[in-house]
DNA sequence: TGGGTTATTGATCAAATCGTGAATTTGGCG
DNA sequence: CGCCAAATTCACGATTTGATCAATAACCCA
């Protein structure tokens, strides 16, 4: 289980905290040491997002990620202390910029629709900069994605401070359903969020199933064809569930 | 990583495959050898239910578990070979129960309207059964259903044996839905599948987070406040999907 | 009542795991 | 160049983990 690994000494003797800075736009091969360590750390990173995506943060050991970055493993406690350190980074690297995405998303909408938005563009706005991620970001971030959906469906949210980036955008997200909706109960629409968020996290999730039992009419990656039908069905359950009385 | 572990002798040596027999009612306090056992086997079964729902898989110890049944860690490999097997087996006890529940409930509704399904109905009839179990079932059924949302959101669903089991009822809802939607398409259906599955799998999942964004208004295990919305919430969105052009 | 089978325990192994501290490399800089 | 600090590797210890084997306890039936 998660027992709290004993550690030698009964008071923190690390060499010292690495200056840990963020450790962005990594993929641009600039030469120095600061350079060369950030691409390692991002590396490092990679491996660990694709690993934990997969199996979870217990079914990946340390060593299995530094096989996979092609580094020793004390390089990985140097950077980021522990596993948990780790598990924390993957995270923290990439839950700001989505979340600030789609709080920007949301903003840009509500200043376009005139201060009259409705629901359809509202849900609109909250899920397009994850499909647009997800069909150009790259491996990495369906990786991300991917260990998101395992988090969100435990009780295994990294240490509590991800949650946060997360609720913002939400908040922001209700806020404008109420303007739309100025009619539905406030338990009624986080209650649709709820619904929403469900939906979503199962798109971008590991999960085949869909594959087989639409005997492959459907690929479970088909992010083209997931989001209109994500869009509609959302918009049509906030409606009907706004109208709640 | 799920590294196979090395067993010392090649070829399978074990002393005996015990009977296993399904350690069913072993809730009732029947006396003798096989009750007892069949009792000791259901404790063990709660224990790694209870622990797995929380951790998943690769987060609990076989020790973590003979400890929290009281027994010892030898007695589950005589009882399930290995820690794969009491995975197994943990899945197995509920799966076919609950598969049927809802086959049955969904075949009841569609006798009682007639040859005339309409969605709303098909999807209460779907969703009915999994409800009144999270509501009545006990504390046992809802770590079930805890460990089914985590493993649904990742890709070890145990063994693929298990898989099945959920599969036949999904057919007959689609089945249903293709009656009561005739002009749908059948991709769109299926899509519509997968919205519902998701949404119902964080309802049950081991997930707070709206608690806190609603401040306490909804309550993440609020089955009956659920149940209602979410039907509602499905009705609407399979009608608009299914409208699709 | 006693022998045989099944269920359960106790002791232990080999592999795997996390973490540490000492060495070694690497790059920047006077 | 030659030093210094940061980055990285090497070797290793303590602990955990899945699994096995022999020994005991519980039960049943002859």
């Amino acid at each position: 289980m998660p027992k709290p690994r004993r550690t030698t000494d009964t008071r923190s003797s690390r060499r010292k905290p690495p200056p840990r800075r963020a450790a962005a736009d990594a993929t641009t091969a600039a030469s120095g040491k600061a350079a060369r360590s950030r691409r390692t750390q991002a590396r490092i990173l990679d491996a660990a997002e694709e690993l934990f995506s997969h199996h979870g943060i217990y079914g990946v050991s340390i060593r299995d990620i530094a096989d996979r970055a092609d580094v020793d493993t004390a390089l990985l406690h140097y950077h980021f202390s522990n596993k948990d350190g780790i598990y924390e980074a993957v995270l923290l690297r990439r839950a700001g910029e989505i979340n600030a995405a789609r709080t920007r998303s949301l903003d840009d909408y509500a200043l376009a629709c005139g201060g009259k938005p409705d629901v359809d563009g509202i849900v609109r706005a909250y899920l397009h900069p994850v499909f647009e991620r997800l069909r150009n970001g790259g491996r990495g971030f369906n990786n991300f994605a991917a260990l998101i959906a395992l988090a969100n469906n435990s009780e295994l949210w990294g240490g509590g401070t991800v949650k946060e980036y997360f609720d913002s955008a939400v908040q922001r997200l209700i806020e404008l359903l109420r303007l739309a909706l100025p009619k539905a109960r406030e338990v009624d629409l986080y209650w649709g969020y709820q619904f929403i968020s469900g939906a979503l996290t199962l798109s971008y999730s590991r999960n085949d199933r869909i594959e087989g039992l639409s005997r492959g009419r459907c690929r479970a990656n088909d992010y083209a064809a997931i989001e209109p039908r994500l869009v509609e069905w959302c918009t049509a359950g906030i409606r009907a569930i706004g109208a709640r009385r």
